[in-house]
DNA sequence: TTGTAGGCGTTATCAC
DNA sequence: GTGATAACGCCTACAA
């Protein structure tokens, strides 16, 4: 009957007691070996991978965790996944941080920040080291929330003027300002813009604001009923830019803020026969491969998508291991990429 | 000095104890508030969350996990998320896992299995009450470290003969079966085949299976300078395509396991004059929106991607309730949509 | 409906 | 280099 230690409620897997009376040493001599294989005798050592084996023991982290005060749980938030440069970001983070033996708390919010507030908490809860937001369009509670937690944090894909604590990104502003001045300089007048959804996603105003002061200080036509905005995908891009025909036919050129509205764009101009750039210059942002492929090639703004996403691991990884950082907020830059339709 | 528990490395954070002292009740009764509200009386409950908020209490799911043996973490694995399908199952799965209020634990292998069973260890090692992985290409060790933990597991994308526990995806060999066939029907002779990369990937030797059978049973030429294999991107397709029509200038069709690489080719022939589907049917895999904008709009096979990842999510999420599962691999079916390129 | 006792599996701390 | 002890913060089991 009476076993090693009967009572409770034990998991049925093999713990680190049992490895430790396997191996003939004591629990914490385990745990060291595993952790820190140097502060243990290479006999001890040997000993204890032997055990471990023989045990076929696989450490619980969640015990390790409590007790250590620490996961290595970096936690991330997107708006989405799908058809998402997020994606790219999220890849370049997640392989850093393997890399560095942490792992990745993945969360979605649909665009919402009160759904992004919700995945702060859950992540605070389960005691996430460091986390990656997209964006710096925060309800103040993720802000404060974070910050009383003094936990690392990194916004990504912008350049926040009062960021939490750490941000990566580009001048979604200035890229799209240096786009219009672009399309003027190549004789460009009557000048549109698509840009996707503006709800809790700074970027986009930002991109935005940049299309603005552009017109403004090239004193070119601004007015409402050359900016649409719109769910990202193709279709929709085709649909606004009949819109934009039907009340704008004097329109030359085009601004999108996504590769794929440009993309849109640019196929239903061709369904159309008009001429591209000859009567209409379109231009995107992000530089998908396919905006090389198409015919004529995208003329976009190029910003380093992998690299976006292992930076920010980066950042984090260093502030964890208490290193001091240089810049709290990292521009990785932009470049504006001439090609075909502009 | 002595405070109430002076003692030991406590966080800083206010815990349990410090929400049932404001409250007036034990540490149990603030727990049972939270996660079971209705055992509680209205008037305790109302307490417990009025003391919940003064003290600014975040449950600490470390310990919860540890104490309960249950950590509500779903750990999913995926090759990549650039320019992958996968993004979309995930997008699937983590949408469905927030609203029965699990988290997502993600990590990515770059199509490697031994990193896939890296991964796979540091997640029961984290003690995540499920694992979602994709394809059936898994080492022994996975499938034994699966098994033996008794973890519920989905494997996502394909239809394992025999599956570690569940599955849900289409019949890739089946697909491609079905389009050979159908381009042979609208007349084409020789069919040449582009497929991605096919390590550790049966969803790519599974499709190419699936051309070679059709070959077989139509009695059409079966060649290897018919058939390519290729990093999947659109700059690759075309250089695959380059080279098939230096060796057989005589295909007329030509079948791919992705629409990205039937894009790519379809540039390709484009750039050349090759006239689509004249000269050279192509056809595609997967139903990007892009395959109905490109011109002439490809014919490919459409999948569920949203779906399949949210029926993984719930599969694992029913027999993570007890639920019995009536099928154990669920197959989700595909379609071919004839459009303009075949 | 509420509370008491004790353990979940590991690591921090301090001693040897 | 190794070990004894006591947390880490919560929840299961059982009792009242």
């Amino acid at each position: 009957m009476s076993e090693q230690s009967s009572g409770g409620r034990r998991t049925g897997r093999a713990g680190i007691r049992e490895v430790a009376r396997l191996a003939g040493v004591s629990p914490i001599t385990v745990s060291r070996a595993l952790a820190t294989p140097d502060r243990v005798s290479p006999e001890t050592r040997s000993r204890v991978v032997e055990a471990v084996t023989a045990a076929g023991y696989i450490p619980n982290r969640v015990a390790s965790s409590l007790s250590s005060n620490r996961t290595r749980l970096v936690a991330a938030v997107v708006p989405t996944l799908r058809n998402s440069i997020a994606a790219d970001f999220i890849d370049g983070l997640s392989t850093v941080l393997h890399e560095n033996n942490y792992q990745l708390l993945l969360g979605n919010t649909d665009f919402s920040k009160e759904t992004e507030e919700q995945l702060v908490v859950e992540f605070l809860a389960r005691r996430a080291d460091a986390i990656y937001l997209t964006g710096s369009t925060h309800t103040d509670r993720t802000r404060s929330l974070i910050r009383e937690a003094g936990l690392p944090a990194v916004e990504v894909a912008t350049l926040p003027g009062d960021p939490i604590d750490m941000a990566v990104g580009i001048s979604n502003e200035g890229a799209v300002y240096e786009m219009v001045k672009y399309l003027h300089r190549r004789g460009r007048r009557k000048i549109a813009f698509f840009s996707s959804l503006t709800t809790d996603n700074e970027r986009q105003i930002e991109r935005q604001n940049g299309y603005k002061r552009a017109i403004a200080e090239l004193r070119l036509e601004a007015s409402s009923n050359l900016i649409y905005e719109m769910t990202l995908d193709l279709a929709n891009a085709a649909r606004s830019l009949d819109r934009l025909l039907k009340t704008r036919p004097d329109v030359d050129a085009l601004v999108c803020t996504s590769d794929i509205l440009a993309i849109g764009a640019l196929f239903e101009c061709q369904r159309r026969d008009i001429p591209v750039p000859g009567k209409m210059a379109i231009t995107g942002f992000e530089d998908l491969e396919l905006a090389q492929h198409v015919r004529p090639a995208l003329t976009t703004i190029q910003i380093p998508r992998f690299d976006i996403g292992a930076r920010a691991a980066q950042m984090l990884l260093d502030r964890l291991a208490g290193k001091s950082i240089d810049r709290k907020v990292l521009d990785l830059g932009f470049k504006i990429i001439p090609r075909e339709t502009a």
